[in-house]
DNA sequence: GAGAGTGATATGCCT
DNA sequence: TATCACTCTC
């Protein structure tokens, strides 16, 4: 025990030893806000307050669950078996699978991912003729999903416009059509749950008696429904220790409700809140500057970052007259770092956005630098391997027309548009799934049909004893999907692909504890009852949804649940120590020891679609402030003049957020760059700026003294940059990009300017 | 049914 | 500018 709190700071120590109620944990940036969650968990169960299948812990994505796992296993004698750590989405998967007729499910629901959920919306207007110009499948996803995430049904949705009650028609058809195959969508299988758990009493009470400690990570990402899923979750016996950042919350745009922390402060009358102020990664002026931006939001718990590691180097701040030599510079002095022996995976680029990435990317490319770029395609995200798992899932649910439509005609077999329009025709005569309308279709079509349903059928019969890994063997090859790739001049890395679903499924069934020997198809074994299981009203007992998997849902079943749900790595192939870049959003939650934050400028960071509100801007310098505590001991930003973007040349004006660092902290690296465009040396831009266009370079001036990408300073709008000209003389205008005052078109001889020396 | 051509479109992205 | 989804053509 003594060992357990052992290194603990004093609000570590007191978070980890709360009594047994809420608690609101304001975990700041390396603050050692993980090891908190764990320790807590650990005490609890190591004083004999809660056996480990008491506890709840939730987070919000895989590797934050698997870091918890692994973390507590190294901490606790006792195993983690019996407590339930993973993500929202996994947890109701498990709850849903358990009780799926409760839950109106069939015991082999498929769960859709986003581009799943995307092609089935817009089939669905396909289907039902809807123009797809007036109803953008793209804004009914969101519409359905941001409804959902409110906890609404079509039914609940208030439509005050015609346009409103036709996307709450489309809502509703949509629901239907993932009822009649079978699938949920991501926001589905919480909602589902949610109200599974309300509707059924002794369900609902047997889970709230269970899960005496609910714990939750980064609670400020909390959507509306999750926030309702964990107060039903614990009703009024359960105690949730909820630990969060609101100066961390930069997921507004996804549905993530800030508000939700002061809403559980009051709503669960929080009487222990604990600040963790202590950071663990970062020297003073970096911590400094974190601390004095984030100041200016007026939105906050408020909580300030304190360091005992000393002040450290300041913060470097670079301006460069275009993003070509931006990029330069990067690498410039990463190969200065390097050179000193820093490691390569220790350096990380952060951006706003993934377009900027392309510049780095080539400097670095030409340089020989190895990189790892964050972001790119998931492993079960690649075209092949979706194909492949839409067999699996065909075979699984013969009613998944997604999975049907996706792999009826591929490989070819000719099955064209023709003979689907009519299986479609026949479907919504007889109202059947693709799969079983394919008797009603006579003729050639029907033929062909017929022969892929034999496919399917054969199949099955086949692989019906098979382990998983044998069966995704089987399948790959009679899908013709193997043979596919083999043939396409590509298709190596295809094949090697599909081939990896083989280790992919053995891994699986060896890690969920599977037998694996134990057959893909085969339904769940029912569990001994030992009265553990749930009474319901009729009297009858169900299982709880902690039996062992197996008890819960097949190995395939399992197996595409995982598939959905962990797309697999982010990551660039790791491999050899290389450079780090990614967005600012990637890049929270992972440190290192240099970060250079790029294209601080106005307009990107903070971006432009953020800049009307002032919640968005709010968010973007939470965003800053998420970038800045990345890093543990040196940290550069820069900005540039130019920047090509969608192929046009921006003049930016550097980001309001410089004005609101502490000069004290910085270290301005080139305050004697000469602007390219300076009016008095137009000689010395040809050496600075080589990549710059010849119309940024004044090329258009006139007799009235203005030029092209040339900095002003306006009475009313402040400092701006000069973004065109036209006409010429007395007749002159200008369009000057003000920042935050936006574009303005300005009279040349009227408009009071001067120039910026 | 494959490949060329077109045109829209371009923050952030976990599950 | 570059990508992607989709249509058109042979």
């Amino acid at each position: 025990m003594q060992n357990l709190l052992h290194n603990l700071n004093p609000e570590q120590l007191a978070a980890v030893t709360l009594p047994a109620q809420h608690a609101l944990i304001l975990a700041g940036a390396g603050s050692g806000k993980t090891r908190v969650l764990t320790t807590r968990i650990a005490w609890l169960i190591q004083t004999g307050q809660v056996a480990p299948n008491g506890i709840l812990a939730v987070t919000f994505t895989n590797k934050a669950a698997k870091e918890m796992t692994l973390r507590l296993s190294s901490m606790m004698p006792t195993s983690t078996r019996g407590m339930w750590i993973g993500t929202f989405h996994g947890l109701c998967n498990r709850l849903l699978r358990a009780h799926h007729r409760d839950a109106g499910l069939p015991q082999t629901f498929q769960i859709l991912d986003s581009s799943d959920q995307l092609s089935m919306i817009k089939r669905m207007l396909k289907a039902l003729n809807v123009d797809d110009e007036k109803f953008p499948p793209r804004n009914l996803m969101y519409f359905i999903n941001g409804a959902k995430d409110q906890g609404l049904r079509a039914s609940d949705v208030d439509a005050s416009d015609d346009y409103n009650r036709r996307m709450v028609e489309l809502y509703d058809y949509y629901d239907n059509q993932c009822q009649r195959e079978g699938v949920v969508d991501f926001a589905e299988l919480l909602l589902r749950t949610y109200e599974l758990m309300s509707r059924n009493q002794p369900l609902r009470e047997h889970y709230q008696a269970r899960f005496k400690h609910i714990l939750v990570d980064e609670f400020q990402d909390t959507n509306n429904l999750q926030y309702n899923w964990l107060k039903l979750m614990a009703g009024n016996r359960g105690a949730v220790f909820a630990v969060g950042d609101d100066d961390q919350s930069i997921y507004a745009f996804r549905g993530a409700n800030v508000g939700n922390m002061s809403a559980f402060e009051h709503e669960f009358n929080v009487q222990n809140l604990i600040k963790l102020e202590q950071n663990y990664r970062s020297h003073g002026h970096i911590l400094d500057t974190a601390n004095v931006l984030i100041a200016n939001n007026t939105k906050r718990l408020g909580k300030n970052l304190r360091t005992d590691a000393g002040h450290g180097e300041p913060v470097r701040i670079h301006e460069s007259t275009s993003d070509l030599l931006e990029a330069q510079w990067i690498i410039d002095e990463a190969k200065n770092l390097i050179a000193d022996g820093a490691l390569r995976s220790e350096i990380a680029v952060l951006y706003r956005s993934n377009a900027q990435s392309r510049v780095i990317e080539h400097a670095l490319f030409s340089a020989g630098i190895p990189y790892k770029v964050y972001g790119g395609q998931r492993y079960f995200e690649r075209a092949e391997v979706k194909s492949a798992i839409a067999y699996l899932q065909l075979m699984d649910n013969l009613h998944n027309d997604s999975a049907f439509l996706r792999v009826v005609n591929f490989p070819t077999r000719g099955i064209g548009a023709r003979s689907l329009e009519q299986l479609q025709d026949a479907a919504r005569a007889h109202n059947l799934s693709l799969y079983a309308a394919v008797p009603h279709v006579a003729g050639k079509a029907g033929t062909s049909l017929g022969a892929f349903v034999n496919l399917i059928e054969s199949t099955r019969f086949e692989t019906a004893q098979l382990a998983l890994p044998e069966m995704v063997i089987v399948v790959l090859a009679a899908s013709g999907l193997i043979t596919h790739y083999q043939h396409e001049k590509e298709g190596a890395d295809r094949v090697e692909n599909l081939e990896q679903l083989v280790n992919a499924a053995t891994v699986f069934v060896n890690e969920e504890g599977f037998g694996h020997d134990a057959p893909a198809f085969l339904g769940p074994q029912s569990a001994p009852m030992s009265g553990a299981g749930i009474v319901l009203d009729d009297g009858s007992e169900i299982l709880d949804a902690d039996a062992p998997l197996p008890a819960v849902m097949s190995p395939l079943s399992a197996f595409l649940s995982h598939a959905s749900l962990e797309a697999g790595d982010n990551q660039a192939t790791a491999g050899q120590d290389a450079m780090q870049l990614m967005t600012v959003h990637s890049a929270k939650g992972l440190e290192f020891d240099t970060v250079f934050i790029t294209g601080l400028e106005e307009g990107l960071f903070p971006h432009e679609n953020a800049q009307k509100e002032e919640a968005g801007v709010e968010e973007e310098r939470r965003l800053m402030y998420v970038a800045i505590t990345r890093a543990r001991q040196r940290l550069y930003m820069s900005f540039s003049q130019t920047r090509m973007l969608h192929g046009q040349t921006r003049y930016n004006l550097k980001s309001r957020f410089f004005a609101e660092l502490p000069e004290e902290s910085l270290k301005w690296l080139s305050p004697q760059v000469q602007p390219f465009y300076r009016y008095d040396s137009p000689k010395a831009a040809w050496v600075d700026a080589p990549a710059v266009p010849s119309a940024a370079l004044g090329m258009r001036v006139k007799d009235n003294g203005w030029r092209i990408g040339e900095s002003v300073v306006h009475a009313k709008f402040g400092e701006g940059v000069i973004v065109n000209i036209e006409g010429g003389g007395m007749n002159a205008r200008a369009h000057i990009n003000f920042g935050r005052h936006g574009m303005k078109l300005l009279d040349l001889s009227i408009a009071k300017l001067e120039k910026v020396a």
